[in-house]
DNA sequence: AATTTTCGTCTACAGTGGTAGACTATAATT
DNA sequence: AATTATAGTCTACCACTGTAGACGAAAATT
Protein backbone atom coordinates (compact mmCIF):
# COMPACT_ATOMS: atom_id res chain seq x y z
CA UNK A 1 0.00 0.00 0.00
CA UNK A 2 1.16 3.57 -1.30
CA UNK A 3 1.72 6.34 1.98
CA UNK A 4 -1.82 6.68 2.00
CA UNK A 5 -4.40 7.95 1.08
CA UNK A 6 -6.86 9.06 3.34
CA UNK A 7 -8.35 12.16 1.38
CA UNK A 8 -11.52 13.18 3.51
CA UNK A 9 -14.68 14.73 1.68
CA UNK A 10 -16.73 16.50 3.43
CA UNK A 11 -20.46 16.18 3.18
CA UNK A 12 -21.35 19.28 0.82
CA UNK A 13 -18.30 18.88 -1.16
CA UNK A 14 -19.75 15.21 -1.70
CA UNK A 15 -22.68 16.80 -3.39
CA UNK A 16 -20.19 18.04 -5.43
CA UNK A 17 -17.97 14.85 -6.29
CA UNK A 18 -21.50 12.69 -6.83
CA UNK A 19 -22.69 14.90 -9.45
CA UNK A 20 -18.73 15.09 -11.35
CA UNK A 21 -19.60 10.81 -10.83
CA UNK A 22 -22.38 11.14 -12.74
CA UNK A 23 -21.36 12.94 -15.45
CA UNK A 24 -19.35 11.21 -18.68
CA UNK A 25 -17.01 13.51 -19.60
CA UNK A 26 -15.25 16.53 -17.93
CA UNK A 27 -18.00 18.59 -16.65
CA UNK A 28 -18.15 22.91 -16.33
CA UNK A 29 -18.45 24.69 -13.04
CA UNK A 30 -21.93 26.11 -14.50
CA UNK A 31 -23.28 22.65 -14.88
CA UNK A 32 -21.82 21.79 -11.77
CA UNK A 33 -23.69 24.75 -9.97
CA UNK A 34 -26.84 23.80 -12.16
CA UNK A 35 -26.67 20.16 -10.78
CA UNK A 36 -25.95 20.98 -7.33
CA UNK A 37 -28.78 24.01 -7.58
CA UNK A 38 -31.10 22.85 -5.39
CA UNK A 39 -28.81 22.81 -1.95
CA UNK A 40 -28.90 26.70 -2.53
CA UNK A 41 -25.50 27.13 -2.38
CA UNK A 42 -23.78 30.28 -3.73
CA UNK A 43 -21.98 29.97 -7.48
CA UNK A 44 -18.61 31.20 -5.12
CA UNK A 45 -19.41 28.60 -2.19
CA UNK A 46 -19.58 25.65 -5.19
CA UNK A 47 -16.61 27.00 -6.74
CA UNK A 48 -14.67 26.94 -3.06
CA UNK A 49 -15.34 23.02 -3.21
CA UNK A 50 -14.46 22.36 -6.49
CA UNK A 51 -11.14 24.49 -5.78
CA UNK A 52 -10.86 22.36 -2.22
CA UNK A 53 -11.35 18.74 -4.18
CA UNK A 54 -9.13 19.57 -6.58
CA UNK A 55 -6.60 20.74 -3.81
CA UNK A 56 -7.14 17.30 -2.14
CA UNK A 57 -6.36 15.44 -5.40
CA UNK A 58 -10.11 14.29 -5.73
CA UNK A 59 -10.52 16.41 -8.80
CA UNK A 60 -8.34 17.25 -12.01
CA UNK A 61 -9.32 20.78 -13.32
CA UNK A 62 -8.78 22.05 -16.82
CA UNK A 63 -9.64 25.94 -18.00
CA UNK A 64 -11.06 25.45 -21.41
CA UNK A 65 -12.21 28.63 -23.22
CA UNK A 66 -13.66 31.16 -20.64
CA UNK A 67 -14.51 28.22 -18.02
CA UNK A 68 -12.93 25.19 -15.79
CA UNK A 69 -13.71 21.91 -16.36
CA UNK A 70 -13.48 18.95 -13.89
CA UNK A 71 -12.80 15.52 -13.81
CA UNK A 72 -12.93 12.67 -11.15
CA UNK A 73 -9.25 11.15 -9.71
CA UNK A 74 -11.16 9.37 -6.92
CA UNK A 75 -13.69 7.42 -8.56
CA UNK A 76 -16.96 6.83 -6.34
CA UNK A 77 -16.09 3.11 -6.22
CA UNK A 78 -13.21 3.68 -4.49
CA UNK A 79 -14.70 6.63 -2.21
CA UNK A 80 -17.60 3.95 -1.37
CA UNK A 81 -15.11 1.14 -1.02
CA UNK A 82 -13.04 3.99 1.52
CA UNK A 83 -15.97 4.52 3.72
CA UNK A 84 -17.69 1.54 4.03
CA UNK A 85 -13.69 0.04 5.52
CA UNK A 86 -13.15 3.34 7.76
CA UNK A 87 -17.14 2.74 9.28
CA UNK A 88 -15.87 -0.84 9.78
CA UNK A 89 -12.70 -0.44 10.99
CA UNK A 90 -13.63 2.54 12.87
CA UNK A 91 -17.70 2.32 14.43
CA UNK A 92 -17.79 -1.93 13.87
CA UNK A 93 -14.56 -2.65 15.34
CA UNK A 94 -14.04 -4.95 11.93
CA UNK A 95 -16.96 -6.89 12.22
CA UNK A 96 -18.69 -6.77 9.15
CA UNK A 97 -21.46 -8.77 10.93
CA UNK A 98 -22.08 -6.29 12.84
CA UNK A 99 -22.40 -3.86 10.52
CA UNK A 100 -25.07 -5.57 8.48
CA UNK A 101 -26.72 -6.45 11.35
CA UNK A 102 -27.32 -2.99 11.77
CA UNK A 103 -28.39 -2.48 8.49
CA UNK A 104 -31.30 -4.51 9.51
CA UNK A 105 -31.88 -2.98 12.54
CA UNK A 106 -32.16 -0.08 11.26
CA UNK A 107 -34.99 -1.47 8.81
CA UNK A 108 -33.04 0.18 6.30
CA UNK A 109 -33.89 -3.50 4.41
CA UNK A 110 -36.61 -3.91 2.46
CA UNK A 111 -37.65 -7.35 1.48
CA UNK A 112 -36.38 -7.13 -2.12
CA UNK A 113 -32.94 -5.75 -0.80
CA UNK A 114 -33.38 -9.13 1.35
CA UNK A 115 -33.82 -10.70 -1.31
CA UNK A 116 -31.14 -9.39 -3.74
CA UNK A 117 -28.73 -9.57 -0.73
CA UNK A 118 -29.26 -13.37 -0.99
CA UNK A 119 -28.39 -13.27 -4.44
CA UNK A 120 -24.95 -11.34 -3.93
CA UNK A 121 -23.98 -14.28 -1.36
CA UNK A 122 -25.25 -16.91 -3.38
CA UNK A 123 -23.11 -16.18 -6.29
CA UNK A 124 -20.41 -15.02 -4.06
CA UNK A 125 -19.24 -17.95 -2.42
CA UNK B 1 -39.63 12.07 15.08
CA UNK B 2 -38.06 14.56 17.14
CA UNK B 3 -36.97 17.49 16.21
CA UNK B 4 -33.52 15.85 15.82
CA UNK B 5 -30.77 14.20 17.02
CA UNK B 6 -27.66 14.69 15.08
CA UNK B 7 -25.44 14.16 17.51
CA UNK B 8 -21.88 14.39 16.02
CA UNK B 9 -19.24 12.58 17.64
CA UNK B 10 -15.41 12.84 15.94
CA UNK B 11 -13.21 10.03 15.75
CA UNK B 12 -11.02 10.75 18.85
CA UNK B 13 -14.48 11.50 21.02
CA UNK B 14 -15.62 8.22 19.62
CA UNK B 15 -12.21 6.10 21.26
CA UNK B 16 -13.45 7.59 24.44
CA UNK B 17 -17.17 6.58 24.18
CA UNK B 18 -16.50 3.58 22.92
CA UNK B 19 -14.24 2.78 26.67
CA UNK B 20 -16.98 4.16 28.46
CA UNK B 21 -19.98 1.72 26.52
CA UNK B 22 -17.46 -1.10 27.63
CA UNK B 23 -17.81 -0.44 31.42
CA UNK B 24 -20.62 -1.46 33.20
CA UNK B 25 -20.82 1.59 35.88
CA UNK B 26 -20.13 5.07 35.57
CA UNK B 27 -16.50 5.32 34.89
CA UNK B 28 -13.84 8.02 36.39
CA UNK B 29 -11.62 9.97 33.94
CA UNK B 30 -8.92 8.45 35.71
CA UNK B 31 -10.10 5.30 34.27
CA UNK B 32 -10.74 6.40 31.47
CA UNK B 33 -7.38 8.50 30.90
CA UNK B 34 -5.85 5.38 31.50
CA UNK B 35 -7.97 2.87 29.07
CA UNK B 36 -6.46 5.06 26.23
CA UNK B 37 -3.68 5.51 26.93
CA UNK B 38 -2.31 3.64 24.10
CA UNK B 39 -3.30 6.99 22.26
CA UNK B 40 -1.16 9.33 23.36
CA UNK B 41 -3.36 11.87 24.22
CA UNK B 42 -2.33 14.59 27.37
CA UNK B 43 -4.80 14.34 30.21
CA UNK B 44 -6.41 17.60 29.68
CA UNK B 45 -6.77 16.47 25.93
CA UNK B 46 -9.60 13.49 26.90
CA UNK B 47 -10.63 15.83 29.16
CA UNK B 48 -11.55 18.19 26.95
CA UNK B 49 -13.48 15.58 24.67
CA UNK B 50 -15.31 14.49 27.88
CA UNK B 51 -16.64 17.62 28.01
CA UNK B 52 -17.19 18.41 24.61
CA UNK B 53 -19.43 15.00 24.74
CA UNK B 54 -21.38 15.93 27.63
CA UNK B 55 -22.01 18.72 25.77
CA UNK B 56 -23.36 17.06 23.03
CA UNK B 57 -25.70 15.22 25.29
CA UNK B 58 -23.61 11.70 24.43
CA UNK B 59 -22.36 11.37 28.27
CA UNK B 60 -23.73 12.39 31.45
CA UNK B 61 -21.06 13.25 34.21
CA UNK B 62 -21.53 13.34 38.13
CA UNK B 63 -18.73 14.47 40.56
CA UNK B 64 -18.29 11.87 43.72
CA UNK B 65 -15.66 12.86 45.75
CA UNK B 66 -12.89 14.40 43.83
CA UNK B 67 -13.09 12.71 40.43
CA UNK B 68 -15.75 13.38 37.48
CA UNK B 69 -17.96 9.91 36.74
CA UNK B 70 -19.28 9.31 33.09
CA UNK B 71 -22.14 7.17 31.92
CA UNK B 72 -23.09 6.93 28.50
CA UNK B 73 -26.39 9.27 26.95
CA UNK B 74 -26.10 7.73 23.64
CA UNK B 75 -25.97 4.01 23.64
CA UNK B 76 -23.18 2.06 21.52
CA UNK B 77 -25.94 0.23 19.16
CA UNK B 78 -28.12 3.90 18.70
CA UNK B 79 -24.92 5.20 17.45
CA UNK B 80 -24.11 2.44 15.30
CA UNK B 81 -27.39 2.23 13.63
CA UNK B 82 -26.85 6.13 13.08
CA UNK B 83 -24.02 5.98 11.84
CA UNK B 84 -24.80 3.23 9.05
CA UNK B 85 -27.75 4.85 8.40
CA UNK B 86 -26.05 8.31 7.47
CA UNK B 87 -23.38 6.45 5.39
CA UNK B 88 -26.08 4.72 3.54
CA UNK B 89 -28.07 7.63 2.86
CA UNK B 90 -25.22 9.93 1.80
CA UNK B 91 -22.52 7.69 0.42
CA UNK B 92 -24.93 5.16 -0.78
CA UNK B 93 -27.92 6.93 -1.68
CA UNK B 94 -29.81 4.58 0.36
CA UNK B 95 -29.34 1.30 -1.95
CA UNK B 96 -28.29 -1.02 0.67
CA UNK B 97 -27.19 -3.57 -2.01
CA UNK B 98 -24.39 -1.13 -2.93
CA UNK B 99 -23.42 -0.85 0.58
CA UNK B 100 -22.75 -4.68 0.83
CA UNK B 101 -21.53 -4.81 -2.15
CA UNK B 102 -18.90 -2.47 -1.73
CA UNK B 103 -18.53 -4.48 1.74
CA UNK B 104 -17.74 -7.23 -0.66
CA UNK B 105 -15.23 -5.79 -3.07
CA UNK B 106 -13.73 -4.44 0.14
CA UNK B 107 -12.63 -8.31 0.87
CA UNK B 108 -13.87 -6.70 4.35
CA UNK B 109 -15.60 -10.58 4.76
CA UNK B 110 -13.95 -13.54 5.57
CA UNK B 111 -15.75 -17.23 4.36
CA UNK B 112 -17.36 -17.27 8.27
CA UNK B 113 -18.77 -13.70 7.69
CA UNK B 114 -20.40 -14.59 4.98
CA UNK B 115 -22.40 -18.03 6.26
CA UNK B 116 -22.70 -15.81 9.16
CA UNK B 117 -24.77 -12.77 7.64
CA UNK B 118 -26.25 -15.85 5.79
CA UNK B 119 -27.64 -17.24 8.42
CA UNK B 120 -29.42 -13.32 9.63
CA UNK B 121 -30.69 -13.59 6.59
CA UNK B 122 -32.09 -16.59 6.61
CA UNK B 123 -33.65 -15.75 9.66
CA UNK B 124 -34.89 -12.65 9.16
CA UNK B 125 -37.46 -13.59 6.41
C1' DA C 1 -18.89 51.29 -27.89
C1' DA C 2 -21.33 50.92 -23.50
C1' DT C 3 -23.46 47.84 -20.42
C1' DT C 4 -24.52 43.61 -18.44
C1' DT C 5 -23.59 38.89 -17.57
C1' DT C 6 -20.56 35.17 -16.58
C1' DC C 7 -16.68 33.22 -14.44
C1' DG C 8 -12.40 32.74 -11.93
C1' DT C 9 -9.61 34.28 -7.87
C1' DC C 10 -8.86 35.85 -3.22
C1' DT C 11 -10.03 36.71 1.28
C1' DA C 12 -12.80 35.98 5.32
C1' DC C 13 -15.51 34.25 8.99
C1' DA C 14 -17.74 30.98 12.03
C1' DG C 15 -18.27 26.17 13.84
C1' DT C 16 -16.32 21.68 14.99
C1' DG C 17 -12.70 18.67 16.41
C1' DG C 18 -7.90 17.51 17.83
C1' DT C 19 -4.51 18.99 21.04
C1' DA C 20 -2.93 20.94 25.11
C1' DG C 21 -0.91 24.53 28.44
C1' DA C 22 -1.85 27.43 32.56
C1' DC C 23 -4.07 27.85 36.76
C1' DT C 24 -6.32 26.21 40.88
C1' DA C 25 -8.08 23.40 44.53
C1' DT C 26 -7.94 19.41 47.03
C1' DA C 27 -6.02 15.11 48.60
C1' DA C 28 -2.09 12.22 49.70
C1' DT C 29 2.80 11.84 51.32
C1' DT C 30 6.85 12.86 53.66
C1' DA D 1 3.01 21.65 58.32
C1' DA D 2 5.31 21.55 53.85
C1' DT D 3 5.52 19.29 49.57
C1' DT D 4 3.84 16.69 45.88
C1' DA D 5 0.47 14.45 43.26
C1' DT D 6 -4.13 14.48 41.30
C1' DA D 7 -7.94 16.18 39.04
C1' DG D 8 -11.18 19.91 37.45
C1' DT D 9 -11.72 24.41 34.79
C1' DC D 10 -10.52 27.84 31.30
C1' DT D 11 -8.51 29.48 27.46
C1' DA D 12 -6.24 28.94 23.12
C1' DC D 13 -4.61 27.45 18.69
C1' DC D 14 -4.77 25.23 14.34
C1' DA D 15 -6.86 22.57 10.52
C1' DC D 16 -10.89 21.51 8.09
C1' DT D 17 -15.52 22.51 6.31
C1' DG D 18 -19.56 25.25 5.17
C1' DT D 19 -20.66 29.60 3.41
C1' DA D 20 -20.02 33.61 0.77
C1' DG D 21 -18.79 38.60 -0.44
C1' DA D 22 -15.59 41.62 -3.09
C1' DC D 23 -12.96 42.20 -7.20
C1' DG D 24 -11.61 41.84 -11.81
C1' DA D 25 -11.46 40.05 -16.59
C1' DA D 26 -13.57 38.37 -20.47
C1' DA D 27 -17.63 37.43 -23.14
C1' DA D 28 -22.32 38.41 -24.57
C1' DT D 29 -26.01 41.82 -25.33
C1' DT D 30 -28.01 46.08 -26.34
Amino acid sequence: MSTENIITIGEAELEVMKVIWKSKDAISSAQICKAVSDHGWKRTTVTTFLARLVEKGALSAEKIGKSMYYTPIITAKQYKKAQVKSLLKNVFDGSAQDLVASLFEEKALSDNDIAELKAIFEKKE
